[in-house]
DNA sequence: GCAACAGTTTTCTAGACAGCATGTC
DNA sequence: CTAGAAAACTGTTGC
């Protein structure tokens, strides 16, 4: 279908913008979302692979919307997700009024409702809701992207529960998925059309890889090659980026854990040093950047930047978000030929490759391990092949000498995509969505808490089979106990306090135990305390060596009376509180000054983990602050602890910190040199500027004019 | 005596969303 | 129904 076919249909403004980005032609399932009526208002899922188009389906309902007058919403599970689309939608539409809000970015205009196309992460939507957003009957689209997370167990419920109340405010819902089983299915719940579609813009050609032998599948021919007669078959992740490499194409391998990422990286790095890739300016350039972040780079920046400077790089969330982007650029700008990933690069940032291998097809999950389903394995595959620069991409699966390339074949390359299941049913986040339905005044009895869960797709999935009722009876009431909802002329009501713990976006039970663990003697009782909750999950946990070390002390800190214990597993099935101890111990020394190099090799952990626990205590114990504040207890301890946190600071700079300009290291040498405090620093200044120099000095100052 | 290598045992396991109020060296 | 790679450790060989 032509682009000049759509007069008519849509409005003049798609069809302008469609032409000025060089879009003449609709893709398959972008014309079969027009025959079945998008233009005319109908919801649709649309199950198909990345880069298929599924965006501008999405684009023509939400444009076509606001041009009618009324909002339209995308929502994604990623905040980079997110972003690319708000940037890619603005620049596309610049006269259409766009708002961006997530964890750490909202846009000005967010509480003005003066825009017509909000970009928002699942979670935050929800929270919007929960604060009480006033223009919601405003709109006309929402958009769900990437829906097959309603499988996902900790953060599908809160997507299917946001999707069950749009439908039941019967707007347009576009609903975007990978391939998966059921569509249909999803597609009858939302009362949709179903678009269902395998099509690529490039040519995919997926295989398997065994030994040193490549078998390839693709329009019903199979074919099979050696990737490379001079290297040793133990070894198909060399033989596949040599191949890969002569080609002058960009290989992109996927892992099943950070470790096994690391090790394959520092392979093909030294691989290519053997080739003789590498040490270009460019790659020098990348090298250093990542290596230069932190003031004592540690062993893992100091690897990362190593193996870049031979256009090899691990990527996974232990990383710096600065050196993540740093590769991304890197590999897009192909100067980066190959890159180590965990599942980091599957979903969320868009960034494929001309091959991909996913070596490991087996994964660790707490109990056991279990092979890749064939829906992940296709996501993986999807990002093979750059539209713009490939005219086909490869991907391929590893496999062991225990496995048959036929058996394999059967079941990642001709497999019907999985179907997915609502993780509802096994869901201790009811309880916070409950209390939330209640808090906010959408649902305020059992029964149409009961009844608006049964229509949820879990409630289509289950039916009759499902035990709705003996979930929400028991949350309920233990809301209830805790005070946190109480009945009120029939109805059920949030508490102020219930009412604060649904907006600050924290589960009732980290709640529940903050509140009965206010008693803080030292910073670390704090420390433990906010660590033992749901929210700071999962955990740093200690190396087994050290395990034994750390349950001693935690043992004794218990006997002691410094910290108590809790009853997570009744709710989660299980506690961690060794990890728990383990992770306050690393904030500890944050706030103690030690170098983030030494908490590494002390904990075994990586900076990206270290900042992102550091990011989540503050807003725990911001929260603690709140619910302290309205019950009306002591919390002026933890408020110092919290700007400790912030900074990594010892107590005795927290006079200084409160300047601006002047954070951990400055208030660190001022203190060092004998300024302990504001006092004395105003009455030192020569002095002062001997240790930061004026200009810094200067700037400070000006704060007390 | 020790390096180089081979065989054996032990260790360890993905990711990312949320609040609030503004500014590091 | 299902683990398996990498690192650490131990033993053997060869000079």
């Amino acid at each position: 279908m032509f682009v000049s076919e759509l007069k008519g249909q849509v409005h003049r403004e798609i069809i302008e913008s469609l032409y000025a980005r060089g879009v003449e032609r609709l893709t398959p399932p972008q014309e079969m979302a027009m025959r079945s009526g998008l233009a005319d208002g109908n919801s649709m899922v649309v199950s198909a692979p990345t880069a298929s188009g599924k965006t501008l389906i999405a684009e023509i309902a939400c444009v076509g919307n606001i041009l009618s007058g009324r909002k339209s919403i995308y929502i994604a599970p990623m905040r980079a997700l997110v972003s690319e689309k708000y940037s890619e939608f603005t620049a596309n539409y610049p006269y259409i009024r766009c708002a961006i809000s997530m964890g750490d970015l909202d846009s000005n205009d967010l509480w003005l409702s003066d825009y017509d196309m909000l970009f928002v992460s699942t979670e935050k939507l929800d929270s919007l809701i929960r604060h009480g957003i006033s223009w919601l009957d405003r709109v006309g689209c929402v958009v769900f992207d990437e829906v097959h997370m309603i499988g996902d167990a900790s953060r599908g419920p809160t997507l299917e529960l946001m999707m069950t109340r749009m439908k039941s405010m019967h707007l347009q819902l576009i609903a975007l998925s990978a391939t998966i089983g059921n569509a249909k299915d999803m597609a009858s719940w939302l009362n949709a059309k179903c678009i269902e579609s395998d099509y690529r813009p490039v040519k995919l050609v997926r295989g398997i890889i065994k030994g040193g032998t490549a078998y390839t599948f693709h329009d019903g021919k199979e074919t099979k090659f050696r990737l490379s007669e001079k290297e040793k078959i133990e070894m198909p992740e060399i033989s596949l980026l040599d191949d890969t490499l002569s080609k002058g194409k960009q290989l992109l391998i996927f892992y099943s854990s950070k470790r096994n990422a690391e090790a394959g990286a520092a392979r093909m790095a030294e691989h290519m040093k053997r080739l003789g890739i590498g040490g270009t300016p460019d790659l020098i350039r990348v090298a250093d950047s990542v290596a230069g972040i932190l003031d004592h780079p540690t062993k893992q920046c100091e690897k990362l930047s190593e193996l870049l400077r031979n256009a090899a790089a691990f990527h996974h969330s232990g990383l710096l978000n600065q050196q993540r982007k740093a590769i991304e650029d890197g590999f897009r700008e192909n100067i980066v030929k190959v890159v180590c990933s965990t599942t980091t690069l599957g979903l969320g940032v868009n960034l494929p490759a001309h091959t991909v291998l996913v070596r490991d097809i087996v994964r660790h999950n707490g109990f056991g391990s279990e092979r890749i389903s064939v829906n992940e394995v296709m996501q993986l595959f999807g990002r093979a092949g750059r539209p713009k620069y490939d005219t086909e991409g490869r991907a391929f699966v590893q496999i062991g000498p225990n496995s048959t390339v036929k058996e394999m074949a059967e079941r990642y390359i001709y497999a019907d995509p999985e179907p997915i299941y609502s993780a509802l049913g096994m869901a201790p986040v009811m309880r916070t969505h409950i209390l939330s339905f209640i808090s906010s005044g959408f649902l305020t009895d059992k029964n149409s808490i009961k009844s608006f869960i049964n229509s949820s797709f879990y409630g289509y999935q289950y039916g009759r089979k499902s035990h709705v009722d003996v979930v929400v009876d028991d949350a309920v009431d233990e809301l209830a106990l805790w005070d946190f909802i109480k009945p009120a002329n029939g109805k059920l009501t949030a508490t102020k306090l219930g009412k604060r713990i649904s907006e600050l976006y924290i589960d009732p039970l980290s709640a529940k135990w903050m509140i009965d663990n206010d008693r803080i003697k030292e910073a670390m009782a704090g420390l433990y305390v906010i660590s033992n909750t749901i929210e700071m999950r999962p955990y740093i946990r200690p190396s087994r060596a050290k395990r034994e070390e750390v349950e001693e002390e935690f043992v004794r800190m218990m006997e002691s009376g410094v910290i108590h214990p809790s009853s997570y597993e009744k709710t989660y099935g299980f506690q961690d509180e060794i990890g728990a101890y383990s992770t306050a111990k690393i904030l500890h020394e944050w706030i103690d000054e030690k170098s983030e190099e030494s908490i590494m090799r002390e904990y075994n952990a990586s900076p990206g983990a270290l900042y992102s626990k550091i990011s989540n205590a503050d807003w725990v114990l911001y929260s603690w602050i709140e619910l302290l504040k309205i019950i009306g207890r002591q919390y002026r301890s933890l408020v110092d602890v919290r700007v400790r946190i912030r900074y990594g600071i010892r107590a005795e700079l927290l006079d200084l910190v409160r300047l601006e300009q002047v954070g951990r290291v400055r208030a660190r040498r001022l203190y060092d040199n004998g300024i302990r405090t504001v006092v004395e620093l105003r009455e030192n200044r020569e002095k002062a500027e001997l240790i930061l120099g004026k200009e810094v000095i200067g700037r400070i100052f000006a704060q007390f004019a």
